[in-house]
DNA sequence: AGCCCGAATTCACTTATGTTAACCCGGAGC
DNA sequence: GCTCCGGGTTAACATAAGTGAATTCGGGCT
């Protein structure tokens, strides 16, 4: 059931199946939560973590003034508040995009991991950081990347994540997000996301039609958004 | 040596005598690193991490077209690399903007710690978790404030984690930094950072000589720069 | 006291992105 | 087949922030 978690963390590293046991038995129970509908509410305190099996979410901040800026996109396999484990209260929420499936992981299953298991703790560990260097990565594109640039290494990104764990057709997957929502990612208003869209369709980097985008030319669109994944950290080695 | 990390780290759970022994037993040399020299380089693979003794220090990291993102500012008492230890190769770099010393310590005492202190293990965890939530903050900011409160926000973090570690005096602290290395943490322009500056200080809300900031009306800098602490997690509790 | 040099400041001008408001399109439901 | 509605698209205009270059400031050195 947590298969796409298993296949993100033996990208970083091997797994025994020991630790395949005991990281699928700490799951108590799936949870469904509807579009639009928080995963996770801002402010409380979680005493379990979620692994979303299936659908999109974002983590988000609103801001007094009503704006919404998107710190993370979350596909399938990630633990989207592994973080709570430890930092106990949420500085942020965690909203469905889509309706989602998620796994649900106790707390005291967790300390007992990184009590008992502290290879798997560390892969648990490293899974936090690599949310961390994806954050620093965004904040590069944000602060000194041109809009295009900057939405290029989203779908970069996107895509890179979606293949490790096999939501991939060739070079097409879903991205089941609205332009408004990209905005909030982005840093940016509807109407220039639309603007940056068409360019990037206009110079036949990709297609996107629907939910389903497709990336038409891989290197040069690489090339455009100056991507690089090596902070994804998807480099099987000992940790 | 390390108490100012010490400090920090007790400032999200209580540390038992012998961790704050094991922690600083972990050490193994202090190193100084001159100004405008990298800490650690991009690229590198480092077997051990540092923890900042003395002086300013930034995590960035350089586009192909020369523009450079600061990503995380660091102050005494952080591990600045700590990461590291787990995920092994390093995505950014991180360069003394002013003259440093740091702690260094071997992963391989970090991964002894892993294994025969996990309640350490993850206050060092959270220590990362902590750094991510930054990350997030710094997103919110340089995506949905405008330039005003995002520098207002930044003055407001720096005050409240230079505080944590007994480097202010009263509402005033030392912020060594250039205003193009502001530009460059902020995602600005030098000259936008200046002007920005400026109205920071017409609105009487702090001043800055030389290298001294001192916060005028917090309250009101608080609210210009709608920040909330909760990011930080300086709440003592059993992690 | 005079000189240097990096940093701060100012100025004039450009531009990327935001804003507001229409309008259009396609699929869900009747 | 018609209507509704959320999203996508366009257009006209406003503005925050960038650029390039000159000027000033201030602390360290001779």
């Amino acid at each position: 059931m947590i298969d796409p978690l298993i296949w993100k963390l033996e990208h970083y590293d091997q797994l025994s199946s020991e630790e395949r046991r005991v990281l699928a038995s700490a799951v108590s129970r799936v949870r469904e939560v509807r579009a639009d509908e928080d995963i996770v509410p801002e402010g409380t305190r979680p005493t379990e973590s979620s692994i979303l099996l299936e659908g999109f979410a974002a983590r988000y901040k609103i801001l007094m003034n009503g704006r919404r800026q998107i710190t993370a996109l979350h596909v399938i396999g990630d633990f989207v508040d592994l973080h709570s484990f430890i930092s106990k209260k949420m500085d942020h929420g965690v909203i469905a995009l889509t309706s989602c499936q998620v796994a649900v992981v106790p707390h005291d299953n967790l300390r007992r991991i990184s009590e008992s298991h502290p290879h798997l703790a560390r892969l648990l560990w490293l899974n936090t950081l690599v949310d961390g260097a994806t954050h620093r990565e965004w904040l590069v594109a944000m602060g000194r990347r041109p809009a295009l640039g900057h939405f290029a290494h989203l779908i970069c990104e996107l895509f890179v994540r979606l293949e490790a764990v096999r939501q991939t057709d060739g070079y097409s997957f879903q991205v089941p997000v609205t332009q408004a929502e990209l905005g909030d990612t982005l840093g940016l208003s509807t109407v220039h996301v639309n603007r940056v869209a068409q360019e990037l369709r206009l110079e036949k980097l990709i297609s996107w039609q629907g939910e389903t985008v497709t990336i038409l030319d891989w290197e040069r669109l690489k090339q455009v958004a100056d991507f690089d994944a090596t902070y994804l950290h998807f480099e099987n080695e000992p940790r």
